[in-house]
RNA sequence: GGUACCAUAGCUCAGUUGGUAGAGCAACGGACUGAAAAUCCGUGUGUCCCCGGUUCGAUUCCUGGUGGUACCA
């Protein structure tokens, strides 16, 4: 018997929460978050992690698995929930992720290449000369050591030329060796459901729900982590902006306004990357029913 | 009421020694394989507040008006 993935998506305040967890009672089957902030257990109103009735209602994988300082990644994602999906398909022959971190979700459905680990000397190094020297020295250096990446890779993006670089250097050959664009086998099937809404009530709703984090307590969580301020994972919409209003950089209303635009930014990135991925079928948050339907027929042609 | 300053893109403002204008943010579009709620790229026509004057030509100079800000009464 074929074992199935259902992939749930969509863009930040669509509604996968809530129609993820009907779909879970209706599977009856755990839910694989791959919402990647809200993979930090610190990180709770600000990324509208699922409240704990709704965590009491099902089984969330992820979830609240990390902590703050912990660095983490698509690749050892791909690995983590590879490695859950299976446990899961030995019991149920369907399971279900849902959550909107784009590459995240690539990760598992296509796979990513293999790469070397970085050391974190190397990375620091790197990060000095483009602190001190800019992007030109990086870009001349992987131009040496990897000229067909070079002519690929965003040059102007420093993330992108410098980790390239590291990979060069720690891998002893050109990044673009290991870049095989992987569609990597899996041993289950992949069905995406999108949710969308159209503009205008996404931004809604996005609007909506920075408010009620706000009234849910968002300023106190942020304060609390004020401390850790420097971490990637706070690095993150909801909490940056806060950030700045307790450093005196701006109003409490200023930075509400600035979460709601960073938010609705974040959403638009979202659907940009969804877009081009032919294989997702669309659907508004509210025909359930229609989802249902759609699910019931994947299913039984995988039986 | 008087004086001074200001009025330019959705917002904050720059600028044109007179030849109809440009930044940041926003907005919109895009990229994306180990930081990805990250990071990066692209897109700028707007009665240059209104009436009049000077001028070949005014958003720019001048008169008047309107609105705002500050100070003085």
């Amino acid at each position: 018997m074929g074992k199935l993935l259902i992939v749930l998506l969509g863009p930040t305040g669509v509604g996968k929460t809530d129609l993820s967890i009907s779909l879970a009672r209706w599977l009856n089957s755990p839910i694989i978050s791959c919402d990647s902030r809200q993979f930090y257990r610190q990180l709770r109103i600000g990324v509208a992690a699922p409240t704990q009735e709704q965590l009491e209602r099902v089984q969330h994988y992820f979830v609240g698995m990390l902590d703050i300082e912990d660095a983490y990644n698509a690749a050892r994602f791909e690995e983590d929930a590879l490695r859950l999906i299976a446990e899961l398909h030995a019991k149920q022959s369907v399971s279900m992720m849902a959550g909107g971190a784009m590459m995240y979700i690539d990760a598992v459905c296509k796979g990513i290449d293999q790469l070397p680990d970085i050391s974190p000397e190397l990375h620091a190094e790197l990060c000095a000369v483009f602190e001190t020297e800019g992007l030109a020295p990086l870009c001349r250096q992987l131009k040496l050591l990897d000229p067909q990446h070079y002519f690929q890779v965003d040059l102007k993006n420093p993330k992108r030329v410098i980790h390239a670089l590291e990979i060069c250097l720690t891998a002893g050959k050109p990044y673009s060796s290991l870049r095989t664009n992987p569609q990597k086998a899996r041993p289950f099937e992949i069905v995406k459901i999108g949710l969308r809404r159209s503009r205008e009530e996404l931004y809604a709703r996005i609007n909506a729900r920075v408010d009620e984090m706000m009234n849910a307590g968002l300023l106190d969580e942020v304060e609390s982590l004020l401390p850790f301020r420097s971490y990637n994972a706070l690095n993150t919409v909801g909490y940056k902006e806060l950030f700045t209003y307790f450093e005196g950089q701006c109003s409490l209303d200023e930075a509400v306004e600035k979460i709601k635009q960073h938010t609705r930014i974040y959403s638009r990135k979202q659907m940009s990357w969804f877009n081009k991925d032919p294989s997702i079928s669309w659907f508004h948050p509210d025909e359930s029913e229609k989802i249902f339907e759609f699910l019931k027929k994947c299913m039984s042609i995988e039986r």
